[in-house]
DNA sequence: TTGAAAGCGGTACCAG
DNA sequence: CTGGTACCGCTTTCAA
C-alpha cells in the first residue's frame, strides 16, 4: 500500500528537474533535453514504475479524458451492456476511459448522478437505456458534450444527437424473411405499447406485407407483452383447438423471450418447429436465441454498433473532429437478420 | 457549456475569502466565521449552484471517495450486474461513488485497468466476476484496500477478503425441497466442471441425500453444460423412450436456462410439469425463472447481498472501521429457495 | 474573525 | 538546454 512514485521522485533519481521529466515523458524531449538526461529519465521512470497521477493531470488540463455513462438499467440487463461495451471499445482506442453509473431505473437519480460525474470533470456524457425509449434529458447533460444511445430526447426541440436502431426496417426485414419462405399467414406478438419499439416493428411488419401485396389480418396482431409467459399464452390463444387450416404458419415475436414462450406452447400442442410452425425472434439475446432448441432465427439488435457510433460521435465533438454542425441529429443503425433453425418453408396445405 | 462556479466565485459574491467559504460549507463555520458572513456565503453558494470540484478535492485530500470496480463480464451478463447494484447501494449510502470497468473476459486487461483506476486515486478496489471462480489477483490490487466478490484468490496464501455464495448449502436445500415433496429419484443436470460452483452444488445434492438416508444414483448425475440446449438434450437422454417406472420424477438443474431446456423437452415428450416431472432451477434469473410456464422453483443466488457485503467490508477497511484483523478471510452468503410452480409432490406409482 | 499562503502532482512558460 | 515558477481548485494552518 505504499504510495506511487511522482514526477519529483523520478526527477531526483535521474538528477534533473521535474520539468525535464515532464517534457521527456511526453515526447517533447528532443530539442529540449539532452539525450543523455533523456535516457536517465526514462530509466528512472521505468525503475520507479512511474505513471502520472491522472487526478493532477485532470486538474491541470481541465480535462479528464473520462466519459461518464449514465445507464438506466445495465445492471440487471443482458442488453444495454453491449452498448456500453461498444462505447468502451471506441473510448479506449482513443485514449479515454469510461465510468458507468447506473440508476437502476430510478430517473429521479439522473440529475444527481450527472452532477457527480460533472464534479469529476468528465469531458463528455452518454445516456444509455435498455430499450428504445424517449427520455427527459437531464439538465446537466447540456453543460458538456453529450449523446444519447438507444434513447431520444422527448422534447420538441432535441438538443442532443441520438443513436438508435432502425426498428421499422428491422421489423420489415424479419417479415420479409418469413414471406420469402412462403408464409402468408404470419401472426405477430408485438410486445406492448409502452415501448416505442413495438409500434415501429409492427409498422415494418405492415410495410413488408404491403410491398409483397400480402394482406394483413388485424386479428393476427397481438400486443401481448415481452416475457415468456406472454408468448406462451398468446400462442395458446392463437393455436389451441384451432384446425390446421386456420392456423398461422409462422409467428413473429417482438423479442426472443416471447419466442421461447411460443416454442414451449408449440411443444405442448405437439407442433414441430419449423415444420408445422416457424418462429421468428427479435434481439438475438445471448444464451437464449443461440441455444434454444431449435435455435432461433431472429433480428439482432445492433447494440454494440450503437455504442460505437454514439461514442464516436461524442468524441468527435469533444476533440473538435466533428466535421459539420449541420449533420443530422440522429443516427439510425440497421438491425441484422440471423437465420437459424426456427424458421423454414411454409407448410403446404 | 459554461464553466462551473468555484469557491473563489462564491467568495467574491459573498465578499469574503476562499477559506471562509471552505470552512462554512464544510460545517466548521461556527466559532470561525461571523454568523452574518455564513449566511451570505451559503446564499451565494446556492445562487451559483456551487458544488466543490471533486478533482481538486481528491488531489488535495489524497483520497477520492471513489471505489473502482473491475468486472470480468457485467456488460453482457444479467448476473453480476446485481452484485454491482448491491455494492453501489452501499457505496452511495456512505458517500462513495463507484466506477466500473469491464474487461469483457479478457484477463490480460486486468492489470492495465487496475493501473488506470489507481492513477485516478481510487480509495479501494473490488473485483467482480459473473460466475463463482478462482482468479489471479491483479498485482495492483494489493496497493489499496481491495475485496473480491463472487470470486476468490487462486493462491495458497490468499491476501484479500472474498465474498461468495454458499453453494453447497444451496445445492443441499434445493435437493431437500425435492426430497420433502417425496421425490426419491432426482436427476441432476450439473453444469460443467469448468465452474467451481458445479461440484459444490453436486456436493449439496449428495449431502441432502445422505442426510435423508436416500441413496444417490450416480447414473442420474450429468455434467451437461449450462445452456438451454444442454438441458434439452440431457432430458431427452434421460426420459425419451424410458418407461414411466424408470423415469426420475424430478430434475434438478444447475441453472435456470438448463431448466428451460428441461421444460421444453418435457413438453415435447408430453409430460406435464410438475404433475409428471418436477423441475428445479438455480440462480433465479430475472425474466426467466419468474416468467416461465410453469414458473420455476429455483435457488436464488444472493447476488445483491454479495455486493453489499463485499462493499461494506471494503469501506470498513478504508475508513478504519474494521474491527478485527483476525476476522475470517471469507464471507459466505446463503442462497434462498424460491418456490414457484415447477415443483410438486412426486407422482405416486 | 479574517485573509494570506502552502501544498497536493502535474504541465508549460520563461528567464537564465 | 535547464531549472524555477505560476497555476489548476481546494483545504488547512498560521499570522494579523
Amino acid at each position: 500500500m505504499n504510495r506511487k512514485a511522482t514526477a519529483l521522485d523520478v526527477a531526483k533519481r535521474a538528477g534533473v528537474s521535474r520539468s525535464a521529466v515532464s517534457l521527456v515523458l511526453n515526447g517533447r524531449g528532443d530539442g529540449n533535453v539532452a539525450k543523455e538526461s533523456q535516457d536517465r529519465i526514462r530509466q528512472a521512470a521505468e525503475e520507479l514504475n512511474y505513471s502520472p497521477n491522472a487526478i493532477a493531470l485532470s486538474l491541470r488540463n481541465q480535462r479528464s479524458r473520462v466519459i461518464g455513462i449514465l445507464a438506466d438499467e445495465v445492471v440487471v440487463s443482458p442488453f444495454d451492456g453491449n452498448i456500453i461495451g461498444g462505447a468502451d471499445d471506441v473510448a479506449r482506442s482513443r485514449g479515454f476511459v469510461t465510468v458507468v453509473m447506473d440508476t437502476e431505473r430510478d430517473t429521479a437519480r439522473d440529475e444527481s448522478a450527472i452532477e457527480t460525474l460533472l464534479d469529476r470533470q468528465v469531458d463528455g456524457l452518454m445516456y444509455v437505456t435498455v430499450g428504445l425509449k424517449p427520455i427527459d434529458v437531464p439538465h446537466g447533460m447540456l453543460r458538456v458534450p453529450s449523446v444519447l444511445a438507444n434513447c431520444y430526447d422527448n422534447h420538441a426541440q432535441p438538443q442532443l444527437h441520438h443513436v438508435i436502431p432502425d426498428e421499422v426496417t428491422g421489423g420489415r426485414e424479419a417479415t420479409e424473411h418469413l414471406l420469402e419462405l412462403g408464409h402468408r399467414d404470419i401472426a405477430l406478438l408485438g410486445g406492448s405499447e409502452d415501448s416505442p419499439a413495438a409500434p415501429l416493428r409492427v409498422q415494418g411488419y405492415r410495410d413488408a406485407h404491403a410491398a409483397a401485396g400480402a394482406p394483413v389480418r388485424e386479428d393476427r396482431i397481438f400486443m401481448a407483452g415481452w416475457d415468456i409467459d406472454a408468448g406462451y399464452r398468446g400462442t395458446m390463444k392463437l393455436l389451441d383447438g384451432v384446425s390446421p387450416a386456420d392456423r398461422p404458419t409462422a409467428v413473429m415475436c417482438a423479442n426472443d423471450r416471447l419466442a421461447v414462450g411460443v416454442a414451449l406452447a408449440a411443444a405442448r400442442l405437439g407442433l414441430s418447429v419449423p415444420e408445422d410452425l416457424s418462429i421468428m425472434g427479435y434481439d438475438d439475446e445471448t444464451r437464449i436465441a443461440d441455444t434454444m432448441v431449435p435455435s432461433l432465427t431472429t433480428m439482432a439488435l445492433p447494440l454494440r454498433e450503437i455504442g460505437r457510433a454514439a461514442m464516436t460521435k461524442l468524441l468527435d465533438a469533444i476533440e473538435g473532429t466533428d466535421t459539420g454542425k449541420g449533420t443530422t441529429a440522429a443516427t439510425m443503425v440497421p438491425c441484422q437478420l440471423v437465420v437459424r433453425e426456427s424458421t423454414g418453408p411454409a407448410p403446404t396445405r
